[in-house]
DNA sequence: TTGAAAATGCGTATTATTTACACAAATATA
DNA sequence: TATATTTGTGTAAATAATACGCATTTTCAA
């Protein structure tokens, strides 16, 4: 078994978003480089001393000033040996879900490029970028239907119509609104709270907030989130 | 961004197999290494010509003679920065099912040693690997109930009561012999086969096989195969 | 030879969940 | 003051899950 291996080990990050009704990835484009024309996911080398988690966030940080509310390991691509054109490269490729609204994007001092771009209208992207996000995308789906995610891309508090909106949106489903507001209320996993909608038009909606140590009581008691639709 | 990463890049595969209503694991002992005494999944480096899925067939074969049904990606470790006492190894970890009736184990030229452990009774292994050996135990119990790969630990033919007791043991539930079948057959993924039970106690029953064909069929329709307890 | 034991195979009543759909309430605006 | 718009609460019908009962077909032992 040969000692003498010649691989670099990278990560990237897929960092959704959402807003206005539609979902978001965060796109970077580096300044100098192999693949400087293309936009590409947020990462980078993995340093010796740090481990995966660690160097992502930095990675985040460094190019983009994102804060994350979710964050998992997706997938791991080492299967294209010639992915990248210089050396060998495995990504370990993570997945991120930010509240889009608390925060502003700006590139770091290398005077990279960063940008949010509508999922539904992504471009060419550097390396096999275009395959790892797709793989993201699938993630996202499913997990939003057995795992309460999606309140990571809301602001903390939040119309239950664009709770409502944000499941029809990247699920590409249409959900009959009163079934949707009696399951999700069913689970007891989310409070009202004292504020209404500074939306102006209709009836002043209630702004509700996701109730997360509920969610882990429950969690403990074998309770399984779970939103299906036909 | 540093170029000169001294990380190395392994793979290892939980592989199960299934007997006698029992879940049983493949473990190895190898004869040479710092680790030697102790018991460990399959799995070792890649090598830079190969992709990560070939390493673990290569590795597999020459550890171990194993067939392989099915065969996944699980995770990554790479958090643990001193998990290998020599040098900094990340590990790509594998999932597998064999159908244990298939075939013999039997060690390499190294003269490892190979051996089924039953999944409730896993000595201390080596490295993190109880610690991927218990991450592969949940993903199994959770694709047990979304996706029809139990048929991949039975023989071909198999029986509906060893299916049950399949589901029964790893998921460690009881479940209404009757609900279950009726369950199962609703799906239509499974055929009867002309061939009856060997067992000589009881009345003889059918033998049954996974029509993987018309499960393909019915998931391009949209079907999800779903088995759900209380 | 016959009855008990063991396991398969089929069915039905009850309960819970999902789906489809109706309408009143509260606001802004014309 | 009427209309448009969006929120909030039900209720009836259809579908699916659960809890059982019991006949059938074999082996084995009395």
């Amino acid at each position: 078994m040969s000692q003498n291996q010649n691989i670099r080990i990278a990560v990237d990050a897929i960092v959704f978003g959402y807003q206005n009704n539609k979902l978001y990835v965060l796109l970077i484009q580096q300044k100098f480089g192999a693949e400087k024309a293309y936009w590409a996911l947020p990462g980078g080398l993995v340093k010796e001393d740090e481990t995966l988690k660690e160097a992502v966030q930095r990675e985040l940080k460094e190019e983009t000033n994102v804060e994350i509310n979710y964050f998992e390991q997706l997938y791991t691509f080492g299967d294209d040996v010639h992915r990248d054109s210089r050396n060998r490269v495995i990504s370990v490729a993570y997945f991120a879900l930010v509240d889009s609204s608390k925060f502003e994007i700006k590139a770091d001092s290398d005077a990279e490029k960063v940008q949010w771009f509508e999922v539904k209208n992504i471009p060419e992207l550097a390396f096999d970028h275009n395959l790892i996000l797709q793989k993201g995308i699938e993630r996202l789906k499913a997990k939003l239907t057995y795992q309460p995610i999606g309140f990571d891309l809301l602001p903390k508090e939040f119309l239950f119509s664009e709770l409502e909106n944000l499941y029809c949106t990247i699920l590409e489903k249409e959900i009959d609104r009163r079934n949707f507001r009696k399951k999700i209320l069913s689970f007891g996993i989310i409070s009202e709270t004292e504020h209404f909608s500074p939306v102006k038009t209709g009836r002043p909606a209630k702004l509700f907030k996701f109730n997360k140590p509920k969610y882990n009581a429950l969690q403990d008691e074998g309770f399984h989130f779970e939103i299906k639709f036909a």
